[in-house]
DNA sequence: TCTGGGGTCCTAGGACCC
DNA sequence: TCTGGGGTCCTAGGACCC
């Protein structure tokens, strides 16, 4: 783990009701929700007033009436983030992407260049809101879960760096809830036992932790509580899986209009991947039931394929198998998605002859370092130009 | 808190292989 | 013949994230 500070969490502010405010003047100042049923993202106003992403429109109506109500476009936030991520590449090649709207950088390279992380940072933020037009968020640390957690407690607009001689300081008196990978069930099981902060949860040993949380939550947490983070950033992670879903409403559903709603999401999960040049092998589908139970059913093909015809077939026999469920329980989500995404396709070119030694030896380390030892289950195509494919490694 | 749409990672049992 | 150890893949469920 390096001993400086070289890590920003970069995370754009309510994205979409951010966006939403860029483009419509009018919307600027005011509390602003994104999306009817369900409340996709809001701005800091209606945050103010206590309305919360995931939130049941109804109750976030209540709860702010003169909210204004926009429907969601998706395209502009794609757009938006493409830009930020232009931005993101510009300031330094190692950019982890998480989600449509915040990134990890890693700036260690760059002090010499372009000075030190925070300077960076500023310059960012500055950069983001002069050609994009949107605030963002910038958590500045040694590790990427302090960045994390610094770039949340920033929020919104806001730049902070943990100094390394005041990370635990900084860390024991928070609640366990800003621990990354700690929810509501997580929260809950630690509450019980009187445990509210992260310091709470330190003085905790690992085998009590793993005993309450099960093996990997255990040991995570423990880690993260005594601030041990040795992951690096990660450049050029590539998605595993696509899927599209739709809620139904409490029906009843035919046999016959599930199929039709099941083809239109194959349909576009299919197109896509196709966009994406993206194949899969793992067909999974997703049922919700009236009381909120879930089930998930999945069928592995024996060669990936972004051909909307087997997946489709697999995805309908997955469903006619169900539908004893469907009848008991009813069924208000249906959702497609298609996994084991690209593994055998994966071609990574190299400057350097694919020949067994030394040098492929190290390369190889080095693909499992960047990629995960995932990459490597099916073998990775090594070439020295794009589109010659050599050889399988050996596993 | 009564619920949208998009994802990630972990666990655990069983099948199957050497 | 009824028995080891190690590994991968598949399936299902669950927690969590934005």
């Amino acid at each position: 783990m390096s001993s400086e500070v070289t890590i920003l969490h970069a995370d754009l502010d309510a994205f979409y009701a951010s966006v939403e405010q860029r483009d419509d003047p009018r919307l600027r100042g005011r509390p602003v929700i994104v999306g009817g049923g369900v409340v996709l993202a809001c701005s800091y106003e209606a945050k103010a007033r206590g309305v919360r992403s995931a939130m049941g429109g109804r109750q976030a109506r209540r709860l702010c009436p003169d909210a204004l109500v926009v429907p969601p476009r998706m395209a502009a936030y794609t757009a938006a983030s493409r830009a930020v991520f232009e931005i993101f590449r510009h300031t330094t090649p190692l950019v982890e992407g998480l989600s449509i709207d915040e990134a990890f950088l890693d700036v260690g390279g760059l002090r010499r260049l372009a000075g030190a992380p925070t300077a960076v940072a500023a310059a960012l933020r500055e950069r983001v809101r002069r050609e994009v037009g949107l605030p963002i968020t910038v958590g500045v640390a040694r590790t990427k879960f302090l960045a994390k957690v610094a770039s949340g407690v920033a929020k919104p607009d806001g730049l902070l760096m943990v100094e390394p001689e005041r990370e635990l300081a900084f860390l024991h008196p928070l609640p366990v809830e800003r621990l990354w990978g700690v929810g509501p069930v997580t929260a809950a099981r630690l509450r019980e036992r009187g445990i509210r902060t992260v310091g709470q949860v330190a003085r905790l040993d690992e085998p009590a932790l793993v005993s309450l949380l099960g093996g990997g939550a255990g040991r995570h947490l423990h880690a993260l509580a005594h601030n041990r983070d040795p992951r690096a950033v990660q450049v050029g992670r590539r998605r595993s899986s696509m899927g599209a879903q739709h809620a139904l409403g409490r029906g009843p559903h035919s046999p016959a209009d599930l199929d039709a709603v099941l083809a239109g999401l194959v349909d576009r999960v299919t197109g896509r991947m196709r966009a994406a040049r993206r194949t899969g092998r793992t067909v999974t589908l997703r049922l919700r039931f009236a009381d909120y139970t879930r089930a998930t059913r999945s069928h592995t093909l024996d060669e990936p394929t972004a051909q909307t015809g087997p997946l489709r077939a697999a995805a309908g026999d997955l469903l006619r198998a169900a539908l004893p469920l469907i009848a008991e329980r009813g069924v208000t989500l249906l959702g497609v998605s298609v996994g084991n995404l690209g593994s055998g396709h994966t071609q990574l070119t190299l400057p350097f002859a694919a020949e067994p030694g030394p040098a492929l030896d190290a390369a190889v380390d080095a693909v499992r370092d960047r990629f995960g030892s995932r990459a490597l289950t099916r073998g990775v195509l090594l070439g020295r130009d794009p589109g010659v494919e050599m050889p399988r490694l050996p596993d």
